[in-house]
DNA sequence: TTTAGCACTCTCACCAAGAGAGTGCTAACA
DNA sequence: TGTTAGCACTCTCTTGGTGAGAGTGCTAAA
């Protein structure tokens, strides 16, 4: 019931902002009187509890029954994400180890992502997510075919922008290299960027059988990945996550644990961060806000990474609705700068 | 205390057996009356307690506390396994419809192998486990460099067996495309098969600078994956073994978990069963026996798949010791049977 | 050898009582 | 008017006790 002006006194600013760290540190409702004795507020637990009753007034705290201390509401939280937690930043000593950890990888792209999920949970205790490498829109850059072994043969393309796919495909009947490398050759031949049309033209024109048949089953596997579903996603921390008290109930656990198998809410998230470019830095999901159902009690922080001309990928963390914003932020921030800062390095001549 | 002949009658053999199956679908402690009700067995509740006595006695059978049902111990599973189950199969209307799923994915090796995840996950009620594709020791077949964007290479590589492995890595400045095709070219130009060693004194005769650095870097990226380790792990069915009662108790859902996080212990136990050669088959180990500390009350599944000449992979199943073994090897059977016989049969020409 | 009968054991669900933590309210105080 | 001490009240959580129920082991009879 919001009968009040909105704006909060600096008071209850600060006891919200209090609340918020003691819960998230003790996973336990906060009363007046701790709050009291473990910050040595210079006023008493009467006077806590009045601005404590006005905050939960205002729906910014919750009691889980009568007479218990109280517990961030989902709306709490926000308005400490937004207006209460400073611009936090991971300590730079921290910031020089995760350097060095990248720079020694520094040849593998791959190596980078999986790095950045390590980093990520560890570094947050929560679960991590990174996407790889994405473009909007397959537009083929470079082709490449080569026989394997028997009928395999191993398609691997460029998409403009530099994103590699490799799928092993399995024809009807062997095909000598040589052939496979003509077709290649056909696609790469001139020097512009092909986009799907080409291809699908190319297959009008096809000059035989077999040319026909190995255009149709690359434009059809790409066409069948043009979505982020297919990009790897790197993950990590699963069991930090699992330990948290609010997962000690088993049916909570699975739950959580099931968006992490089915791609499908990751995905819609993911891309949703990537596409959406003038958020233009962390997104932060509190309890599922704005239909994630699934998200309920959970929260998420994301970020996109990628160079100034393309957003790449993003990475993210997943956690308790209680988990520390700030050391979140902090990390997700980081490693999104740091990839984007690796990458941008990496495509400059 | 094995005092008597470990020889069982038959009508104890079948006592353990129906222990067995009824402890596996209830999760509860088997008693006497209950075994004579569910099965129509012609004989009294006190008979069967009497030959449970044995049982319990000879350490096939034991009590979670006086006067309670049995449940079965490590040795009464694996002698229900070794000596009980009869060989079981899956349904053929089933094994219909997973080879028409492999069939639609006919093009695609990857999707072959999430798709036997996925598989296994299902009929098992289990977690499953599958290793890509994996040779006993790199010997390069094939190697391609493409110059994707800025400073970044894809390097390609195919192993002799038809294992392909990519990598995008990242040099100190810009190559040219026409640069990089001609020392793939000198990688590749005569027809044998190199070994690494063959790669060293390549590099030994290196030309120029850029020569030396790229196949430096290519030696140690070939080197570094040259382990199990590095070969794509598809799981699924994590939430599935989460819901088994064995663990509502969050620290050993959680101590499980991360046998799926921790690499080593998994890749432990799929590099024993890919080269483990005369094992010929599935293999089955219960609640962790033969010193694996990690997998108590854990009991995995596993079978080797490839070709006659190569091993190329595993699939397996991991589930609570309470695990149905019929229904895993069953399953894990087929689809290693299966994935050997799509392989066979793509290398055939 | 099998089985009916029975006393015994152990768990589990339920209840009641008491301790403890924490609140809301009131009244006094600066 | 804002702050605080005091206090009654509420709610949870733990503890202990009790009774029902399930299941066994043993004994003696068939």
């Amino acid at each position: 019931m919001r009968f009040m002006t909105e704006t909060l006194t600096e008071r209850q600013k600060l006891i919200l902002a209090l609340v918020v760290r003691e819960y998230v540190d003790t996973a336990e409702p906060v009363s007046s009187g701790r709050l009291v004795k473990n910050y040595r507020l210079d006023f008493s637990s009467a006077t806590v509890r009045n601005e404590m009753a006005v905050l939960t007034d205002q729906e910014y705290l919750q009691q889980p029954y009568t007479s218990a201390g109280r517990i961030p509401t989902r709306e709490g939280y926000r308005f400490f994400v937004q207006q209460l937690m400073g611009p936090a930043e991971l300590p730079s000593h921290i910031q020089q180890m995760i350097r060095h950890q990248f720079y020694q990888a520094r040849h593998d792209v791959d190596d980078w992502l999986s790095l950045s999920a390590s980093v990520l949970a560890n570094h947050t205790q929560g679960a991590s997510l990174v996407t790889a490498l994405h473009m909007d829109e397959a537009r083929l850059n470079h082709v490449a075919l080569l026989a394997t072994r028997g009928r395999q043969v191993l398609l691997v393309y460029v998409l403009e922008g530099g994103e590699v796919r490799q799928q092993t495909l399995v024809f009807e009947e062997q095909i000598p290299q040589g052939r496979l490398s003509g077709i290649a050759e056909n696609i790469n031949q001139d020097e512009r960027v092909k986009d799907l049309q080409t291809l699908r033209v190319m297959i009008e024109e096809a000059e035989d059988e077999v040319e026909h048949e190995v255009l149709s089953v690359i434009l059809e596997e790409i066409e069948d990945t043009d979505l982020i579903s297919t990009g790897n996603v790197y993950r990590d921390g699963l069991t930090n996550v699992l330990s948290e008290p609010e997962f000690s109930d088993p049916a909570a656990a699975q739950k959580t644990l099931r968006l992490f198998e089915d791609r499908s809410v990751l995905d819609d998230l993911l891309s949703k961060t990537i596409f959406e470019r003038d958020s233009s830095g962390v997104q932060i999901i509190i309890g599922g806000e704005g239909n994630w159902e699934e998200l309920k009690n959970c929260s998420v922080i994301l970020a996109p990474y990628g160079t100034e001309k393309h957003s790449l990928g993003a990475v993210g963390v997943i956690g308790p609705m209680r988990m520390s914003y700030s050391r979140g932020v902090s990390a997700v921030r980081f490693v999104s700068d740091l990839m984007s800062e690796l990458l941008t390095e990496a495509v400059a001549s």
